[in-house]
DNA sequence: CGGCATCCTCTTTGATACTG
DNA sequence: CAGTATCAAAGAGGATGCCG
């Protein structure tokens, strides 16, 4: 690990999570808690086998991560974050929404997994309605459909289906993302490939905060 | 610059800021405001002439760095911050607040700039007594004082000397920033080498956030 | 001096193949 | 499943040179 070898907060903190990839790795283990290296693999795309292993090693060391053989019948390896790691959550929320701005277009290779709309989802809407009877919304885009719940003035996202939900959105990842963020509307999502079924007006109740 | 190809916009933030050197140069032009190329290599030691050079033309191709050369007689270039630049301060806070927990120590041979000090000192702490009369300290630490000013609610550090200052602190930094944020007392750190003249009672204006 | 560009070496990363 | 091993390419670091 190359230091910067200043005496300052912010190099100090790139010396640990200033690596290619750590950060990234920390949002996977944060968005989809502990994970087995298989998993881990999955949601890094473009990852090399020996970077990843690599890395989790240096952030062991670094007390961010901790590994966990779990027993015999299951007998496989689970990584977690440690609450040093769980602490880097404002880091990449700032970073996240900064990021948001490159969100607009998706790159040709780009590649996408369902479970990173979590975050987004979770930190860029609130419950419009809090004391309005909950909803529930599923999204099928990328790998594995998103159950978005709203309700007590809350939203949660996680991977799941609804056995009734309100609303299913079907596209691609860009086309929800920016119909949930108004960059455009119904009409224009649904010609570019958007697929609705259900009632379309509880989307009223994410109040776009970013 | 090498990007992840994730549509994720934590992983788009890092394809623009998450090269090596590029968010302490984002502090550097933060802290200090509009900055000559030889002044950014003294708030970055370390750092190698053609990265400099590197990092400065990505950024600008990025968008959050402008280049503007004064005109003659002074006939140098300036670098600044754009507003996509300055919108990264929350990234930035959020990284050194993590990377607090890692200035207790100073390691052999860690460089150091006074003028580093600004954050930790204006977002660590806020004005303990608002109603209070303004007090000056000023800080004799790195290469330059530093002249902190708390009154009215707010704390500001920047280059500088007091007239008069009510107190002023001299020794090594990691010191200096170990009393302000009472991980040691005054006694611990005057054996630790500090010296102090004026009245220290202007330290209880500083109310310690973190 | 300020603002780089070049050259060279060393380290890190990425792609792929292979293993207990 | 959870990694190692290998090797080529890219990037970082250091020294020095150049030009207004």
């Amino acid at each position: 690990m190359r230091t910067y070898g200043q005496y300052c907060a912010l190099a100090k903190a790139l010396d640990v999570v200033g690596d290619r990839w750590t950060l990234l790795i920390v949002r996977e283990l944060g968005l989809r808690g502990p994970c087995r290296y298989t998993d881990l693999r999955h949601g890094l795309p473009g990852i090399a086998t020996n970077l990843l292993a690599d890395r989790l090693r240096e952030m062991e060391e670094n007390g961010i991560v901790r590994r966990e053989e779990a027993p015999p019948p299951v007998a496989t390896t689970l990584f977690h974050l440690t609450e040093r790691g769980v602490e880097l959550a404002p880091v990449l929320l700032a970073l996240g929404h900064w990021g948001a701005e490159y969100m607009g277009e998706r790159r040709e290779g780009d590649e996408f997994r369902s479970h990173w709309l979590r975050y987004p989802i979770e930190h860029l809407f609130t419950d419009a309605a809090p004391d309005g009877p909950a909803v529930e919304i599923e999204l099928r885009t990328g790998d594995q459909p998103i159950l978005v719940e709203v309700g007590g003035g809350a939203v949660r996202a996680r991977p799941g289906v609804a056995e009734k939900p309100d609303l299913v959105l079907s596209g691609e990842p860009e086309v929800v993302l920016g119909l949930l963020r108004e960059r455009f509307d119904l009409r224009a999502a649904r010609r570019r490939g958007l697929r609705t079924e259900g009632d379309v007006a509880v989307l009223d109740r994410l109040h776009n905060l970013g």
